[in-house]
DNA sequence: CATGAATGAGATTTCATTCAT
DNA sequence: AATGAATGAAATCTCATTCAT
């Protein structure tokens, strides 16, 4: 059925050809942000490439694996650019304010390209959970190291990067990717408020508290230390 | 194309239609959910319903319309099932931890219905943000309630409302969905400690602090260096 | 990559369905013949056919599956032409007389279809083989029940079967294939004279002779029984 | 289109173009006969070849005249194979043998060359013919030579040819190509003992029948019952 | 109400060929 | 002479939708 050759894919390599690639790696990611990866097609990218409709074939062997090289690219740019913001912090509250506002900005500026990486989990669900999990992991040792340093209260650190990416994931499509970024500073800090201290009325931060079992906690808060 | 909410497209009323109705969205509902909007043909659906391919178009105008109903059907149940849960429980970190509860439980008995919403984004951008916005603004108004009556700190309720979605939606996607139930109810209980209290250390909840100015906030206001 | 469902193909079976269907075969016939496999595209088929490009998947999952059933079928109505042809005739030679020279009526009737058999090698093998042998074992056996009569010298009946279909089909090539047809039947009666008495001057057939070994054989026919 | 062979084409010269244009027949030989004329592209043939894609071009205008190249090619070296393997055998029968089992013998090395010729019916007939004519010809004068000398009867030499072709052409398929060369020598045996003798049992050949009437054969002449 | 054959626009993909270097 | 990036026409195949029964 498939007379298919067995050589492995090859592109060119020339610096003309590092042009082109890259023509259609931007291209892509106007084009997949704005449509989504389905309705997105390979013509639609190569016009807005400006190269013609077989020159795709010349670069990637197939939509979807521009689609991931496209997500992949969108992660590292974002982990770097994050990494970049907090840099040299050391108020680990900070860092998380800090953090959080450089996420926004980023968002902002690739709104389109945000978007996209929701519809990756049906293209290619190792590619969407890569996305999420080379936050999650070095995140999860950042916040463990500063719950060493006494910085953050004590708790499982892989379960805190998850909860504070989803809430700044929630707040991007709530305040930056619906426009109403009016209310952003404002959700910001009440996000940091929330982040910080959590929800509950006057209570310090128990201090040593291991997981309990579930049923144990049933009535937690109301220690004489409040 | 624009045919939105208001058809003027009228199907069966008959008990038999509404059989016929029920079993298409039921079908529907399978379908969307193992293969994606896109990948998922009428064809498929009707297959999976045991109907004649063009039994579709008797109930539905296009397939577009079929999934916004399951989508809104989706999200009712979510909504109606989450109700049930907490209803009469007045310890409100309690509702809090049973509502995350029961919105694994939905999750785990609906998982291929979960992965639908988020290609939602791309068919239909309403009907997606819906299926937010109405847990939201319910959501908001009874964080509002709490804290007017004591049991949670004054937040941005709205704010604070998609901070406990965020945290909700990425703990299911990566303990419920990507299989590592085991440590669901670890994650549960660090997931409640950080609500409960934030990640600051020791600190007592700061009493009314009104959202400062952001430019003010720049050097951690302990410091007298600012 | 290949989001197939798993149901087996299914197509029409109305009396409308059959008729559709049939058209295609036909088309098919004529443009496979006249361009060959590769040539012929689909639309080429339906545009014959006069069916839109779509109907031809309602019928034939691909190119290649109604290829081969074109070809399967040209092999059955050989077959029964053929059969047809000599049936009730008890002179063994004039039995191949008269299934050569029908066999050159049904070439020049399907002059079309006859080259297209010669493709289906690169395209399915299995169903190439099964063209020629489907006649291959049957003459065979025919022709071992007239050695066991006595109508026929013993030689090995696969062989000669294989051997006279050689002769018919390069004739037909030659003599109405490529359009000499007047020499057709000056032809047919040098073949037949060569196939009833060899070209071994004068000899008459050597009686009982078993295959003998080859290096056995470089002196053969000298006997004095010529 | 039609450039055929008057071409204004004109290739280098050098020794070094002469190598060049060489590994390219060579692996299109190869190329052609494993994937057949329009499976094989450009591209695989430089690949073997190893040179450039459009080094291809320098040395041949399109990929049709390398595949009419290949196959006269082919012709023509089997012809010089054959007359050099009967060359000097006095014996007419021998020399038939002896021919069918050098072609088998050829087929056998070249195996996939020999499914290209089949494939030349479509891309150029011309070429197809001459690839048969080229043998069948000098074939026949041979014979009719043979004739004259009294070595073979009197049969229409062309039309005795194209079934010695044709014999050896279906041989060739299904004790070769097909793989069952345990049983080739008994098969060569049993042909030479039809090529010799034919099929009528005891019969002497007769004398100097002239190609008779179509119809007034009807009923073979022997038999009284007519 | 229900059916399912028919439609055709549109998507992906291939590849012979060109041409600037 | 040789190169290989770029081209775009053309082919296969899918599927939402229509409509006659």
């Amino acid at each position: 059925m498939n007379r298919n050759s067995t050589q492995a894919f090859s592109a060119p390599v020339t610096a003309r050809g590092q042009r082109t690639r890259q023509k259609l790696v931007d291209a892509a990611e106007a084009i997949f942000g704005e449509k989504g990866y389905e309705a997105a097609s390979i013509a639609d990218i190569t016009r807005k490439a400006e190269v013609a409709l077989g020159t795709f074939y010349v670069y990637f062997p197939d939509k979807k694996t521009l689609f991931v090289e496209v997500v992949d690219n969108l992660g590292d740019r974002l982990r770097d650019e994050l990494g970049r913001a907090v840099e040299g912090i050391s108020d680990r509250v900070e860092v998380e304010r800090t953090g959080l506002r450089a996420f926004f900005r980023f968002i902002q500026e690739h709104r389109l390209m945000y978007r996209v990486v929701r519809q990756a989990e049906f293209v290619d669900e190792a590619c969407y959970r890569r996305y999420y999990q080379r936050f999650a992991e070095p995140y999860a040792h950042r916040l463990e190291a500063a719950m060493d340093e006494g910085l953050v209260r004590r708790i499982d650190p892989e379960t805190l990067a998850w909860c504070l990416m989803g809430i700044g994931d929630f707040l991007g499509m709530r305040y930056v990717l619906w426009r109403h970024e009016k209310q952003l500073e404002r959700a910001l800090d009440a996000a940091m408020d929330f982040i910080e201290h959590g929800i509950v009325v006057g209570g310090p931060a128990p201090a040593r508290k291991k997981t309990p079992s579930p049923r144990a906690r049933r009535a937690p808060s109301r220690s004489p230390k409040t």
